[in-house]
Formats: C-alpha cells, sequence, structure tokens
RNA sequence: GCCCCCAUCGUCCAGCGGCCUAGGACGCCGGCCUUUCACGCCGGUAACACGGGUUCGAAUCCCGUUGGGGGUGCCA
C-alpha cells in the first residue's frame, strides 16, 4: 500500500471551526499513521471569501493545535486556468451545458410544470451559447446510480435521477466547489479524502465529474461523523461556540484540546484516553471511527485539560498562564506586580486547581497584589461569625514576628499551633486557617497558606493581618460571634 | 417533498453471534483523605429505541417502524 496523500481543505471564514479542526486533525492522524502526506488546500473558489486576509485565521490555529503540513497551502482562487480547462472539455464531451436561466426563472418553471423546487434540466436542448451571465451546468445521468464506497459507512449508493444538473461554473466564470474538488484531488494526487459527513452528499457529483474527465480511479472516501451540540444539530457559528481560537482564550491547552478532538468519534482500543499525541497516531485507525454523531462535550475538555494542566512542570505553566497573567496588574488592572516566580513556586498547588490557563490568576494574584480585596461573604462567615477570629489573628499576629519564614512548615505550624492553644483554653476546636486566610487572601478558599505566606514575607503579612485586626476591631465585632 | 446518514448509560467511546447479570471515561451521588478549596483513592447511579425475522444462541446479521441529523445554492 503506498503512502497515502490526504488534505484538509477549509473554506476561508474568517476563523478556524472546532469541526474542521477535528477533521484536520483526523487527516493529520491517518496520514502521520501510515507514513503518508498532508496538503493543506484553501478552498476559495468563491469571490466572496477573501482568502488573503483569512488565511492566517486557518492556518495560525492549526499550528496552534500542532497539526502540521508537508504541501501549501495551494488556492483554488489561483488555480482558474486548470478549472476552465476542465469545464472546457466536459462541454467539448456534451457532459456539461450552458444555462442562462435566472433563479425565479427556474422556480417559475418548476412551479409551472408543478415539479418541487430547483432546476430540471431546463436548458439541456435549448442551445444556450456562452456569453455574460451564463453558466455551466453538468450533466446528470437520469438512470442508475453513483455508489461510494465509503471507509466510515461502507457502500452508499445515490440514484442518480435525484442529483439536478448542478451548476459547475458560475456566471462570473469561476469554478464552483464541486468541480475545483474534483480537479484539485486529482492534480493533487489525493489518495484518502476525509471530511465531514455534511459532504457525504456532494460525493457522487465529484465523483460523476471524476468519470467524466477521465480521471480514472477516484480517491477513497471516509466521511466523519459531524460535531454536535446538546441538541443534536451540527455544531453552527450562530448558535455554538465553534471557534477553535475562543477556546485558546479561554486557556485551553492546544494538546488537551487535540487530545479531545482525538476522542470525538474514534477511541483507543486500550482505553487510555488521556495520552500523548505521538500515542493517538500510533493506534489511530480510520476504519474504526464511529458513525454517529459526536456532541462536544465542554465539561470533558475541561476534564482532559485539568488533567493536562496537572502534568505541565512549573516553569511550562508560568511560561503559558504569562499571558493570562500579564496585565492583570498595574494600569487598567489590579494594584500589584506580576511576579513569574510566585507562579512557579506556587505551581504544585496551583495546577491541582486550575482548570485552565486562565484560572492561575485567581489562584495566585492576591499573593502578588499590593491590595487584599476581602470577599465580603468571606469575611463575614470566618471572621465575624467564626469561632475567635480575632483572639487567632493578635496570636498569630505575636508568633509571627519572630518567626522564620523561609519555612513553609514552621509557619504551618505556627499557625496552626496557634488555633489549638486558642481552642484548648476556650475548650472548643478553633480552625485557626481561616480567619488568617480570610486576612492575607480576602477569601475563605484558596491555596494552601504556607507557601504564599513565605512569598509575602514576614513584613507584608504581618501588615495584612494587622489590617484585618483593625478592620476586625472597627466593626466592633463581638455580639453575633459564636465563642 | 426528495436524497443520504445515524440509532448502546445524560454525554464520549468499548462491544463486531456465545466471554454481556453490557465494559471504560466525563458528569452526577455517597464515602475516605483534609483545619480552606482542590487533587487523589474507594463505591454507587445509569443504556442495547420499538417490532418482526435469521440462528441452538443477537446489543451484535436482515427487514420494517419510530426518532434524530445532514443535504437539497451561481456556499463549501
Amino acid at each position: 500500500m503506498p503512502a497515502p496523500r490526504v488534505r484538509f481543505a477549509p473554506a476561508p471564514t474568517g476563523y478556524l471551526h472546532v469541526g474542521s479542526a477535528r477533521t484536520a486533525l483526523f487527516n493529520w492522524l491517518f496520514a502521520r499513521s501510515r507514513g503518508g502526506a498532508m496538503v493543506l488546500r484553501i478552498e476559495d473558489t468563491d469571490a466572496s471569501l477573501k482568502a488573503q486576509e483569512y488565511v492566517d485565521a486557518i492556518v495560525e490555529p492549526l499550528g496552534w493545535l500542532g497539526i502540521d503540513w508537508d504541501e501549501g497551502p495551494h488556492f483554488q482562487s489561483e488555480r482558474g486556468g486548470l478549472y476552465a480547462e476542465a469545464i472546457d472539455r466536459l462541454v467539448a464531451a456534451g457532459a456539461a451545458y450552458f444555462c442562462d436561466l435566472s433563479g425565479p426563472e427556474i422556480e417559475a418553471r418548476a412551479a409551472e410544470a408543478d415539479l418541487p423546487p430547483g432546476y430540471h434540466g431546463w436548458s439541456r436542448d435549448r442551445g444556450v451559447k456562452d456569453g455574460p451571465g451564463a453558466v455551466v451546468r453538468f450533466r446528470a445521468p437520469d438512470t442508475g446510480a453513483t455508489v461510494v464506497d465509503d471507509l466510515i459507512r461502507g457502500r452508499v449508493s445515490f440514484p442518480n435521477p435525484a442529483l439536478e444538473d448542478f451548476v459547475i461554473r458560475r456566471a462570473d466564470g469561476s469554478a464552483t466547489f464541486l468541480l475545483a474538488n474534483a480537479v484539485d484531488d486529482r492534480h493533487m494526487g489525493i489518495s484518502h479524502v476525509i471530511r465531514g459527513e455534511d459532504l457525504l452528499n456532494a460525493t457522487p457529483k465529484v465523483r460523476l465529474l471524476w468519470e467524466a474527465l477521465g480521471y480514472g480511479p477516484p480517491p477513497a472516501y471516509a466521511h466523519l461523523p459531524l460535531l454536535v451540540n446538546e441538541k443534536r444539530q451540527k455544531l453552527a457559528k450562530r448558535r455554538d461556540d465553534v471557534s477553535l481560537g475562543h477556546y485558546r482564550e479561554q486557556g485551553y491547552l492546544p494538546e488537551a484540546m487535540a487530545n479531545y478532538l482525538a476522542l470525538l468519534g474514534w477511541g483507543p482500543p486500550d482505553k487510555t484516553e488521556i495520552r500523548p499525541m505521538a500515542e493517538i497516531v500510533a493506534l489511530f485507525d480510520l476504519g474504526a471511527v464511529t458513525k454517529s454523531p459526536a456532541f462536544f462535550d465542554p465539561r470533558k475538555l475541561d476534564h482532559i485539560n485539568a488533567a493536562y494542566m496537572r502534568a505541565l512542570t512549573p516553569d511550562e505553566l508560568v511560561e503559558r498562564a504569562e499571558p493570562f497573567l500579564r496585565g492583570r496588574f498595574g494600569p487598567g488592572g489590579r494594584a500589584g506586580r506580576y511576579d513569574p516566580e510566585a507562579v512557579r513556586a506556587l505551581a504544585p498547588e496551583i495546577q491541582p486547581r486550575a482548570a485552565k490557563l486562565s484560572e492561575v490568576a485567581g489562584w495566585v494574584d492576591w499573593v502578588m497584589a499590593a491590595e487584599v480585596d476581602y470577599d465580603p461573604r468571606a469575611w463575614h462567615k470566618v471572621m465575624v461569625k467564626g469561632r475567635a477570629a480575632a483572639e487567632v489573628l493578635e496570636l498569630v499576629s505575636e508568633r509571627l514576628a519572630g518567626a522564620d519564614f523561609a519555612s513553609a512548615e514552621r509557619l504551618e505550624s505556627i499557625v496552626m499551633g496557634a488555633g489549638d492553644e486558642i481552642g484548648a483554653r476556650l475548650g472548643a476546636r478553633v480552625l485557626s486557617q481561616a480567619p488568617v486566610r480570610v486576612a492575607l487572601s480576602g477569601s475563605n478558599v484558596g491555596l494552601p497558606l504556607w507557601g504564599p505566606m513565605r512569598l509575602l514575607g514576614r513584613d507584608e503579612t504581618l501588615a495584612r493581618l494587622r489590617k484585618a485586626r483593625a478592620r476586625l476591631a472597627e466593626q466592633g465585632g463581638g455580639e453575633d460571634r459564636e465563642i
């Protein structure tokens, strides 16, 4: 079996659709797993698709995902000559003909003939000459069927009479997708066409063109199941979050996204879902791809992303999260200073808690902030309603004054010890960690305190403790505290 | 309307005639761990759409029904 040649052929739409990304990935997986080549082709036959400005919107996200290609991008907008030549041949052979009927005229004729809406071969024998406004239509067979042996779906048969005489050249002289597809796949030596199921119905038309052009054995086809939303409809720009770039902005890791995408419509035989792409390449099998549509489930994506987040080294976390952290401080942001060292030092504590890069800031920003931003609910729950908060803050402040801040263990034992001590005196359990946490971070949930305290240092820690104590005293807390 | 595709837990995958009292993962629920929140660990919940065949035997094969989806453009 010769090495396959596949192609990813998106239309430039200004962004990369997750469904397209999945298609690109499966093409890539197939090519890479079989030592084949992948070509990138931009399907911009429609003049309204301004390829040039939109190419980056496809190329860049593909690179982000880790998908590379061996050839291209080729642009259909630059291959008009090839298409024109093919169209001429078809017309000369009588396989295609000119038509000058407008949309309304076509519908009027359909209504008049009491036929379903659409074109019904009216210009076949009208002897229309080429000229301004004339399109070229392919003369579809009136009998028989076109059979496609799909690698995923098996044999699919399309009755030819159901096919209209579709347009292969527009009035402006440009070729349509169907024609360009056949010509390009042939000229680019494509062996396997792997694309979305929404194109399954287009396949017989391309195949008919292929035969009419005398192209010989056609490529193999594999139609991937569609990606759908929770309502089981094809993912669409209007109603769904379909831009790959948007997921990137939300802080998903490209390797997690690629891993998840690979799981939509396919699963590794050994059931290990989260794994390096190299292993997925080795295990990938086009014939094992599922037939039914797959729901793009953001929750599972989150799970996978979280797993990849946890697997990052501290340096990697710092590097990846940087774009999400820088700019959070200073002008327009919180008072404070972005400190990559703090992120690096706390990485092991941040990683199991941040499911996405965008969540990293929420766990560490207080360490870098100049001012504590108290969460009112946390303050009330811990400082006002909590047991012995004031006493804890006082004793902890006292003990910390002479403590060794280089040792996180020491800081922990001081805070915990203070709680135990007060608890013993009161004859009730005192959770000293909570008030200290609120005093330092403003929140009652967060990273283990000891590492951050070390980073804050004695002065800053004591200053925050002091501020919280003053605030507590100021509020005259006491009456509704449950001692 | 016509053409095409699909049909296993809520979701994603396993299953390709007997190993299935249907397996894994996400989610959800419960527990353990834990002086926060997570992570981790343990356990639980939950499905072969329906009806006919074929067969000693069907989630697996065939037919039909129903349901869902896609296409039906001078978009791709």
